[in-house]
DNA sequence: CCTCCACTGGAAGATCGGGAAG
DNA sequence: CTTCCCGATCTTCCAGTGGAGG
């Protein structure tokens, strides 16, 4: 039934790239300074979720290591590795100077100079999800490192520049600004058809099939992929030798639950009692819902603590809060 | 229209937990 | 063992704000 399951892993970059010719190229050209042994400014990768930012990066980054020999990469989840510390640690353990510092008791400063005193090879960084980054200000001493590049991904350009200040800002506003639309049908078509190439026996998925996947996810490629993993597993499971219709809707609201299932996980006792009252409100205002967590909460925190909770179960798109001042209601976010 | 105050979110300092050093 | 130091978490304080309700 499967044939290479890796295919179908979110995290895979395939050796073939279809649909993204002139984003690759663009970024591979805003990095060719360094095959000549001269710095590359920075570079901003943009659109909605699923479009491929990542992926062009991780795939652009390779195409160059092939061809660089002497090149240092990594890549950085700022959506993990959210605040100073975790990111500068991260950046450093792509160029192995984190040998001695898996000790708690080093300050982030000594991490921060340590990268700026590197001397290495050229050093791209791709820093995914670089919206959701604490401190801004981090990336203006990244830009002042030398010998290194950054990529960086998100969703929002415009909400992204607006969180710099204006020092910042203005650095950053010469970087190439690359912009991903949403696949087309045809290209999502196109790209599941070559992972379902990889990954199962032939006939497996029927055209319809793949067409289905493509109606029901928006553009989103990362989502149809997700779509096609889980309907193979589930077929592999029950050892049929085709993925029925059934199968792939299921597979549909399944891949829309599991984002929330994890994320749900990742909360803290306080942050799931939070969450529970507005899930089962479905709509509650700020005070009546403080006042609930207090009965509820065994050693409940400060009001701020909750809003600071609030303020991540929104990141986590697991509640909305719409409404400013008076008129904010906190409220949970159905499928 | 205006006023009020519930609510937000930044800042600064305290506390917690855990690893390292003495 | 204790002491020190760190990031993470939490509290306390408060300025700013804009919608509700006159």
């Amino acid at each position: 039934m499967i044939t290479d399951a890796r295919v179908l892993q979110p995290e895979f970059v395939p050796n073939d790239v279809v649909h993204r010719d002139s984003e690759i190229n663009y970024l591979s050209s805003t990095l060719d300074p360094l095959t000549r042994g001269k710095p590359a400014d920075p570079s901003f990768l943009h659109g909605p979720p699923g479009t491929g930012k990542t992926c062009i990066a991780q795939y652009t980054l390779e195409k160059l290591c092939e061809n660089l020999i002497n090149v240092n990469t990594q890549y950085v989840n700022c959506w993990e590795d959210y605040s100073k510390f975790k990111t500068l640690y991260r950046i450093l353990e792509g160029i192995d100077k984190t040998l001695d510092i898996h000790r708690q008791s080093t300050p982030t400063d000594e991490l921060l100079e340590r990268l700026q005193n590197y001397n290495g090879p050229p050093y791209v960084v791709i820093l995914d999800e670089v919206d959701q980054l604490e401190d801004k200000n981090i990336l203006y001493d990244l830009y002042r490192t030398k010998s290194l590049t950054m990529i960086l991904v998100a969703n929002h350009e415009e909400e992204f520049f607006s969180q710099l200040n204006s020092r910042l800002r203005s650095r950053l506003q010469t970087s190439a600004r690359i912009h991903f639309d949403q696949y087309s049908k045809q290209e999502l078509m196109c790209i599941l058809q070559n992972r379902v190439r990889w990954a199962v026996r032939p006939d497996v998925v029927t055209e319809s099939q793949l067409e289905n996947i493509a109606d029901a996810v928006a553009g989103d490629a990362r989502v149809a992929i997700g779509i096609l993993r889980n309907a193979a597993q589930n077929a592999a499971q029950t050892h049929s030798d085709a993925i029925d219709d059934e199968t792939i809707e299921d597979a549909v609201s399944e891949a829309k639950v599991e984002i929330r299932q994890t994320n749900v996980e990742k909360l803290t006792d306080d942050q799931k009692i939070v969450y529970d009252i507005i899930t089962e409100h479905g709509e509650i205002a700020p005070s009546e819902l403080y006042e609930a967590y207090e009965q509820k909460a065994s050693n409940p925190r400060s009001q701020r603590m909750v809003r600071n909770y609030l303020t991540k179960l929104c990141h986590y798109n697991l509640i909305e809060a719409p409404g400013k001042n008076r008129g904010r209601i906190y409220r949970s976010i159905q499928n």
